[in-house]
Formats: C-alpha cells, structure tokens, sequence
DNA sequence: CACTAGTGAGACTCTATCATCTCATTGAAA
DNA sequence: TTTCAATGAGATGATAGAGTCTCACTAGTG
C-alpha cells in the first residue's frame, strides 16, 4: 500500500507539471476540465486531489516557490564569486521551466505570498548583484533596484530564447550571464 | 453638438487608460464594474462605449497597438545609426506605459491580432536588430530570434525600473539602450 | 423656459464555471 | 477469485459575472 501512496504523489506532480504548462500557453482562462484533461485524468479526480481551485493555484504557487527556492540554495551563491553566481541563477530558474513563468505572471494579482516569493527568490538573487555591485564586477551607479529589474528582464528574455539555441538551459544560461555582465559594467562615458 | 462628441471622445480615451491601468495591476480579474468604476462612471454608460467586455478588450488592443506603432513610426528608425535606433525604440515603448504591459501581458491568450502586434511593432524592432547584427555593432553569432527575446526582456526590466530612476523615460532608456549595447557586442572568449 | 442626449442606480436574465454527488468500472492486493 | 480503493463519466446545484432594460436625474442646447 506504499506503493498506492506513490502512484498518488506521483499524480499530484502529473498534475501540478501539466497546469503550469496550460497555465503558461491559456492563463487563467483554462478551466478545471482542462487542467483535468491536460493531466490526463477525469474532473471529478481532479478534485479529489485538489478540492478547489484555489487550492490547486496555491499548491502549484508553492511547488513553483519551493522548486526555485531550492535550486538556488542547491547553488550555493555566496560563495562562489559573482560571475559564477549569476551563471547559476540563470541555469537554476531556467531549468524550473514552466513554473517560472507561472510565478512570474500569476504572483501578481493572485491569492499567494509575494513575500514568500521575494524572500526566497528575489533576496538571493538580489544579494548576489549586491556584492557585484560592491566588488565592482557590476556597475553600481544605479539603484540595486534597477539592476534587479534588468537582471529580472533578461531572465525572461532567456526563457523565451530557450526554443532557439541548441543545449537549452546551458546555452542560454551563458549568453544572458554574458549579456548581463557585459551590458551592466561600469558605464563608459 | 459638435461639442458633445468631443466630450464622449475623451471620455471614451478616459474608460481606455483606466482600463489599462487597472487591468494591469488587477489582471484579468478585473470585472466591468471594476472598470466602469476606475474610469469614474456608472457600469451602464460603460456599456454605451463598448457593448461588451471583448469589444472593450480589442479596442484597448488596438489603442495600445496604434500607439506603440505610432511612436515606432515617428521616431524614424531606418535613418539613423542603430545606437541611436535602440535608445528611440526604448523611449518609444516605455513612453506607452500601461498600455505596453496590456499588449506583453494580455495578447497571449487574447483575441487580438498576434500578427498585427508582429507586424507593426515587432518587426521594426527586429529590422534595427537586424541591421545591428549585420554592421557588427552587435554580435551576430546568435539567431535574431535570441538577441530580440533579450532585448524584449529588458524593456520589460526598463519599464519595471521607471519608479526607480529620476527622470522616468529618458534616464531609463539610456541605461537599458547602453545594457543592450555593451552586453550584446562580440563574445569575449 | 422647454427639450433632449447622456447618465447612474439598480433590478433582471442568462450562462459559464465551480463544486458536489452518484454510480458503474477498473485494477491492484489479499 | 474476492475485495476494495480509486477512477471517469455525467447529472446536479450554486454562484459570479456578463449583458439588458427601465427609470428618474442632470446638464447642456435651442
């Protein structure tokens, strides 16, 4: 019967993967059936799993959160200089896929912690352009802010590019940390 | 008489800003009420100017498109040096406002003319990109459809760092124009 | 002043979607 | 083979939001 409980985990992550796919192609506009129908189960089981939607986008939130939070403690950021460390961040939110993009574009006006996300996600990533900034691989003439949202742009720029270059995550990982390292030195003039 | 039409004309201008505004922080969400209630009048008048939510939606698409394109066509891309190009394309889309976030946001699962958008603010964009690659003022050894998604990316970023900078449009886009440049010239290895 | 276009409030209908429930079927475990 | 937890299909109820309509009110217009 342990085996049941895994087949049951192993469905709640079917699940979970295949709305943050339709989430991403439909926005809000997919409909319970068709979450049901993208995991390839029936509605009522759906439901069985997740007993509303809301439920469902708050566990889907917190799998995306959890997924990107730990790929970036699994990096190691803090200590590896800072041309590494952005390389990092780029491969591990790339390689959350879907989810990240489920984040980015529902953790607005959705139901779930922006807190949680800024702590986890944006913190980290924000702490590693901070040192940049001071150690002088970043240009630091603009408010950690800005640089944050560039970085932040670049990163979505990079997750659409992933369909154009071969090696995915890996290749495209290294061309925005480049771009971003390149791009954000200290100004010329 | 002539007077009555000026003044349902700028009304009709007011319910399509506020809808941009309100609809690009609330989202979807957003209900007509809402809407009507963020442009100052009853749900019923709303209704007189656009008869349902989808004709609401494409006419603020098509607003949104109009301007973008509008400024795109006005900042006479094809004369200039493609440095010079990109800092208009920036000041350009930023100075769209909400009405930028709309089209990025909402013309993924909308109703509105993909091709459209392409067309006539996506190519410009690309043709500068495009002549950048080939003039050596940016790298060519990535596919245009790369070097465009991260220029994307960091209109996004830009427009995201507009509270954050003095002198809102302008200083902005000389920072994300002098990113796009320096950060996408010949690899360095 | 009288007239009319335009308005806001609110009652109303209709529909899509959420959520619940039942029941027959399936497939794994005993 | 028997048992039973889990499932899919589909009927059903509940609700939020779209869209319609009426009516009294207001502000320009003649």
């Amino acid at each position: 019967m342990a085996q049941r409980q895994l087949v049951k985990d192993h469905i709640r992550q079917s699940i979970l993967d295949a709305a943050a796919d339709l989430l991403l192609t439909r926005g809000d506009s997919a409909i319970m059936a068709d979450l049901a129908n993208a995991a390839g189960i029936g509605r009522a089981t759906l439901y069985r799993y997740f007993s509303t939607r809301e439920e469902l986008m708050s566990a889907l939130s917190q799998a995306a959160i959890d997924d990107a939070s730990a790929r970036l403690e699994a990096a190691d950021l803090e200590h590896v200089p800072v041309t590494e460390a952005l390389a990092r961040i780029f491969r591990a939110i790339l390689a959350c896929g879907a989810k990240f993009e489920f984040i980015r574009t529902e953790h607005e006006h959705l139901h779930l912690d922006k807190e949680d996300v800024d702590r986890r996600i944006g913190e980290p990533i924000r702490a590693v352009l901070r040192r940049g900034m001071e150690d002088g691989t970043l240009r630091s003439d603009l408010p950690l802010d800005v640089v944050s949202n560039l970085c932040g742009g670049l990163i979505i720029g990079a997750f659409r590019s992933l369909p154009f270059l071969e090696n995915g995550v890996e290749r495209v990982s290294a061309v925005a940390t480049e771009t971003l390292l390149k791009g954000l030195t200290a100004p010329s003039e």
